[in-house]
DNA sequence: CCCATATTTAAGTGATGACTTAAATATAGG
DNA sequence: CCTATATTTAAGTCATCACTTAAATATGGG
């Protein structure tokens, strides 16, 4: 599996980059699937920003949606989301390994000097 | 230590939603601490426009700078990766644990039925 | 078919973002 | 002090974003 490019996982971050956003995902997560109506109830938004949020949600592959009767279950897609600590994963552990070879490499120079 | 809020972490999600500073940020990761001319090299923009994005990543608390002579050198810090990471697997185990618990409900549902 | 409910689309607005070029600032070193 | 190098700030432009209200669409049930 390659690492995912910078372009792709900059498009998972951006749907990520809204606190609203994020209070849906949370939801899903904790609650499971929720109707539009319901996802909406707590915010102080209209029904179309909160319509457009989960448009921005099921573009970037965090949610799909169902049909059930007239509603449009969300559930939360957590491959994304796996993707991204993926990435960050990665870039941490590069930082942590960069800092162990600085370090070895200090500590043998340490050693030829004695 | 208390989650952050979706507030705070959208804040850094949005510093990470541009493929530019990822890549700045990767570059950092492996290659350790680099001047402005350093990372903008490989980009294909102006100096002042990667200046902004290492703007950007500092005030998102995602790396740091220092001095040294007429140079402005660009550190990694990985926390805000970290508290970035710490939200993802949250919601990610949240929803593990939703599936988990509906699995035991069915399974115990199917229990009393036989 | 008609009506209520659920959700989306359209169209417009104000704010923010990612760039650009030109000009300013900071530092080192004769 | 003067000049070269490194970096930032200023100012403007164009695109995108997060909303809004009004109108459209979809579905279920008399």
């Amino acid at each position: 599996m390659p690492l995912p490019r910078a372009n792709t996982i900059s498009r998972t971050f951006a749907a990520l980059s809204d606190p609203t956003r994020l209070t849906i995902l949370a939801r899903l997560a904790k609650q499971g699937d929720m109707t539009v109506q319901d996802i909406a109830r707590p915010f102080a938004m209209s029904l179309p920003a909160v319509s457009q949020h989960l448009k921005v949600l099921e573009q970037a592959g965090l949610i799909s949606r169902g049909r059930n009767g007239q509603q449009r279950p969300c559930r939360l897609r957590p491959e994304r989301l796996a993707a991204a600590q993926a990435w960050l994963d990665n870039t941490r552990h590069a930082w942590e390994a960069r800092l162990d070879r600085l370090e070895n490499f200090l500590a043998a120079k340490k050693d030829t000097r004695q």
